[in-house]
DNA sequence: TATGAATGAGTTTTCATTCAT
DNA sequence: GATGAATGAAAACTCATTCAT
């Protein structure tokens, strides 16, 4: 006798997870994604959490990882196309706005908050964090190249900034108003051309 | 025969809590600080937690409140007295190095961080946030007096700057190595001098 | 030197309590009425319960004795001075509605629930029952008198029937609406002229 | 070697709960109804309360509830079967009788006393009267039917007075000895014939 | 693959009560 | 009379994780 449980196409149940688990850190935040809560979002046995993966962090994580590495694909092409200061803030703005909007975000903040107490969670925070550091850093060594500044200024430590920037405006979003954090990026851009003269005097 | 109930009116009970939840959130995170701990740590029993505070959260906030008034008055002299962008910049970098040393950075990391997912400790923490953004804006405001800049920077969008640095820097502290964080401050201190150009064209 | 605390009139902490206990058990229930509680809402110290009352419940049990007695005094008339059945039955219905309004009728619900689990409590109470059934059964007595019913119905039984239907009421009042338990009480006025003829068949 | 974890998967821990929760509220009263206490008369670990049931006063009404049930289909045809008011009469004695035996009768009493301070609690417990409202509403309907009677009583209130009846029987029985509950059974039953003709004045 | 049952440790919090002052 | 500090036990509930099936 051939016994199927109706209504549950098998195969999806790992991306299930995953998505929930997203979903669990975006709406009920670290504390709130228990292996309870996230079977209950996807629909799932909670126990297969488990089955899938080592612990909940792991599957946290993962979730992170995946939703990171499907924005790095998506803006990477802004980011090396960057030609100049104002160019790269502009993009940073935008990679922000976005991630306010899809979530993304507040799924940073939430295991990068974690990830204080937790340090296993902490190495594969900081390892996703890798990839977006070294991309900042191409970028800025190619708007510094020939620029007087280049002696001065090290790209990796300017990207450095960055990701300080984009986490900081994380956090700055949960304890003020995303208003204000918005202001921060508005006069950064205000502010941007007169950084660009910085960097390329000749120019313009 | 001289019987005394250890731990009866030792009068100094609060304070003792409040230092053991420092502690806590120092040594053991957040979500390692809990009644039992910092009892524990404080050598007290921890329904006495109750008794003092509203709740653990509400010892938690006190215990970061008290760090950072008495790090106010400390630093209020240094930010007031700064005559120029780099000698802000400078002062950031002490504060934030005194915080590393002391651990009051961990235990800011600790509870912005659970802020995230806690509304009310939140408003806590925001509050606390609040007289060190006014005295950032107050001395950006008195940098930037005279400067051509003035037109084109708020100062308090630039202390916001400042804070979200501050808390990214707190991040990225605990993310990576605290090597990696100095290495943006004495970066930041080679760029002042340029700064302090951009802002006082005239001078030097 | 004399070091007397301002503002706190002498002498009326018991009545304070009292008076305290009652509000706390109409307010908050039973579960409700902790020392702690009715010592906020006394504006005393929690730990006086202790002082002037062997416990909790045994101050819980003087508020509703004191709150009984006073009410006996003023029922008895009203209760004495009845005629007839009908009379009777309009004595208890205005008990009732007094008695929701006061708040007393909430108070007696949450002791007389709270008794069910707690034989001390329930010796107390049922001993502020007897005065009241003994009132009913001289009344029920005076107004069976000479009625043929005499030798069919015992007064003290009648009597035990209207305290259930009080207690009764009282708890349906908590469960449905007083709507209902006035429905109960107006239909028993428009049958009461019957029983008047039951108990007196040759009178009017 | 034949090792197995005691208490694991023995099939009817649910319904263990149920009955261990009936007998704790028997025997200790809704106080005495914790998760511990439960979980110990049923063998079982406590934490399974919370996983077969939302929350412990969830299995206390369920308890209730199971119990109910099996009496309203044990009682439905007698109730239904009644020609006259002593019939009913006589009923809700043997019910009454009945409920003491088992223990019902107690049950009821913790819940609905407990129901004074616990909304939730109430609201299930009111929807577990209301069948019993109804039965005992159809079956005054059919027995008032061609009553002169009909025209001053609403069987709806009459059946309320019923339950108040009940409920007050449940506490008093509680407060005082059985006995004198039982006095007020046996009092109305010889007044039953009485009631009876005043129903149906032609018959017998 | 998937499930549901089970466990034991852990959490925050509340309470009655005691006692030295 | 009155206070505030202290205690220890208990409550409801949640969790990650394991395991037999």
């Amino acid at each position: 006798m051939i016994k199927r449980k109706v209504g549950r196409p098998r195969g999806d149940t790992r991306e299930r997870l995953v998505t929930g688990a997203f979903e669990a850190l975006r709406t009920r935040g670290y504390a709130g994604s228990s292996s309870r809560a996230i079977g209950h979002i996807a629909g799932v046995n909670p126990a297969l959490v488990f089955y899938y993966f080592e612990s909940v962090d792991d599957l946290l994580a993962t979730a992170l990882a995946e939703s990171s590495a499907e924005r790095l694909v998506r803006y990477r092409e802004a980011v090396e196309g960057a030609r100049s200061l104002s160019d790269l803030l502009a993009t940073l703005a935008a990679i922000y706005g976005d991630d306010v909007a899809s979530g993304h975000i507040a799924v940073v903040s939430e295991l990068v908050a974690a990830s204080v107490s937790k340090p296993e969670l902490a190495l594969r925070v900081t390892a996703l964090m890798q990839p977006w550091v070294e991309l900042a850093e191409g970028a800025v060594e190619s708007v510094l190249a020939g620029s007087p500044l280049r002696d001065v200024a090290s790209p990796r430590v300017i990207a450095l900034a960055g990701v300080v920037f984009y986490l900081g405006a994380n956090l700055l979003t949960h304890l003020q108003s995303v208003e204000e954090v918005d202001a921060l990026f508005e006069e950064s851009a205000r502010l941007a051309p007169l950084l660009d003269s910085l960097v390329q005097p000749g120019a313009a």
